[in-house]
DNA sequence: AGGATTATTGCACGCGTGTGCACGATTTCT
DNA sequence: AGAAATCGTGCACACGCGTGCAATAATCCT
């Protein structure tokens, strides 16, 4: 009921007891009596008294705060990810500072200043493209630092990351299978580390089938659906366009649809699409996207759950591997002239 | 280069001067000769000190964070926000708390919790769906609250709001100024805010044109994409479907525009469909989504910089509208029908 | 030159909480 | 009954920084 700026003083006070008293009631001290505890609680109740986590972090030396860094939150497998993390520390008492790279330099540093100021306990950062600097100044600051798909491993950090080489591998054997003989790959900007893996395995399916390796085949993005539109157009323009194209993420995918079915072709008849993520909006794509499903919220729950170990004083390293799963839909068929083969059978 | 916990105390003892000097020397206060400030400067910078937030928001009584709660950030009209939000309050100095509820009333009371003990500035509180007792507990907290996008109105608060009512007139309009007479409207759950006042812009839109508002053409959904598609398939089992459809928000368009092709039919030949928000996908749906733009990431800003206002003693009421702009793209067109009288023309 | 004013700096306390230690009260044991 | 052990509580200090006030040093004025 009251409104003032209570402190743990005032209710020591209404409570005739000393402030230390209360503290240790608060935190449930087996060192109080059990009834004074349970009538220190039902005044603090009464007059709805908040202990103040900053003085409590002053004196504990520990803020029960993590720092989440994105480049932006406005990707939704990003979201996935910090809804993942926050589940698990709000379920632990962590709250999260957010902040928004933007991929720029000078905001990286104004984040990594503001996590060091407000002694955050540890660090999550979410599939970063950020250059070297970046984490060794994180590292600077002696706090758990997990990394999320990041594109520049380091030795500074943990790390949670998705199965890339793997997941790829299935993707591009699954149009392999589907008797694709000509499959792009429309990768993220090249050089990152995620790009690297997924090519990777997209170039282990094709050797596995036998496939030979079309340099033309290959052709980057910046991740936007923008950037996955003009990628596509270039392929199209090939003399012989590819029949098939694994894209590295759904957004990339999404412009590759919107620049076929601009050119009049049809998926999956003329050509398969597949992409990466499993996005929510991956099922209501036109046709729905096959597509490499990441568990977003989980890698979220496993990164803070890392995290959490490592402020309980953990001291291996650890490095957590996830496993894709292939959704397959309605982006993915048979090529063309393999249909004609089907149906004359 | 160095990796202890420095203090003010032990740059002091450095620079030999009192604590209290180099406190104003990072302060920028004038009280200091230049050349000491300079010294100063010099010696925190080498040690890389960094003052603990912690210690000074105790000391100022102002932590210089503020606090976001969002139903969801897995959301891109949220995420947008959130992102706006961020921008201005990371260039004054701010930190931002995320915190999802999840419209869980369990969380959200966590969340209050939370954000009082931390002792936040200030509460954005973006598109929530939450109930009555929640704005309640947060204006208990006497911080400024901003509400956006709210479906409550309360009046604890200050607020962003789009202008519903007149954006869903102009959406409408358009689809009958195209020569649809039997538009659809297909709403978020029932009774919220927002909902009630575009379907308040789309009778208007009706009235205005003589239309005869039938009901049988009203339906809802949850926001999600999966219940939009719901929705449509109720509307495309009507003896009579609607030609048009203006969608509470894009991911129910999404939704819908999955339903009618998965029905066989077309867009925007067979029907039209408008949503709401202009989510960065709305430009990759297929065909391309006429939808009202929200300016999502101008309206983080705008409740972030009322939010200061208010953090710097304004006592006025700040109740801000912003409006919807109409996007055309590809999803809407003349009705059937009409099309023929045309073409016969 | 000597007092008045101004520019710098340091002292000491406060912000709200946690906790080691000491002390008194109560219980247990011989 | 007296000593020992246990329990419950309060005192006092620490956490790292900001700031009012006093003190000192430098500068100005007549």
């Amino acid at each position: 009921m009251n409104v003032c700026t209570n402190t743990i003083k005032d209710i020591a006070r209404l409570a005739e007891v000393s402030h230390s008293t209360v503290s240790r009631a608060l935190r449930n001290s087996p060192l109080v009596k059990a009834e004074t505890a349970e009538r220190i609680r039902r005044i603090v109740e009464e007059f709805g008294y908040r202990p103040s986590a900053i003085a409590r972090s002053l004196a504990t030396r520990r803020t029960k705060t993590i720092g989440v860094v994105v480049t932006t939150i406005a990707d939704l497998f990003v979201a996935g990810v910090v809804t993942g993390i926050e589940d698990v520390a709000s379920d632990h008492g962590y709250s999260v500072f957010l902040a928004n790279s933007n991929a720029d330099p000078d905001r990286e540093v104004r984040v990594v200043a503001s996590f060091e100021e407000r002694r955050v306990d540890g660090v999550v950062v979410t599939a970063s493209r950020v250059g070297a600097l970046y984490l060794p100044m994180l590292s600077r600051m002696r706090v758990p630092i997990v990394l999320l798909n990041n594109q520049h491993p380091s030795e500074f950090a943990h790390s949670v990351m998705i199965e890339n080489t793997a997941a790829s591998r299935e993707a591009t054997r699954h149009l392999v299978e589907l008797g694709h003989r000509r499959v792009a790959y429309l990768g993220d900007r090249y050089g990152q580390h995620c790009d690297t893996e997924r090519f990777g395995g997209y170039r282990q399916a094709l050797d596995v089938a036998g496939l030979p390796f079309l340099p033309q085949l290959v052709v980057h993005g910046d991740g936007r659906p923008a950037s996955g539109r003009q990628a596509m157009a270039r392929l199209l323009e090939l003399a012989e366009p590819p029949t098939a194209v694994f894209c590295y993420d759904d957004m990339m995918a999404l412009g590759a649809l919107r620049q076929i079915h601009a050119c009049g072709l049809r998926v999956p008849d003329d050509i398969s699409v597949v992409g990466f993520d499993d996005l929510p909006i991956a099922e209501y794509t036109e046709p729905p996207l096959t597509t490499v499903r990441q568990p977003m919220r989980q890698m979220g729950h496993l990164a803070m759950q890392t995290l959490l170990l490592l402020l309980e004083g953990s001291e291996s390293k650890h490095n957590i591997k996830v496993p894709g799963e292939l959704i397959i839909r309605e982006t993915t068929a048979p090529p063309n002239d393999r249909r004609q083969i089907l149906k004359s059978a």
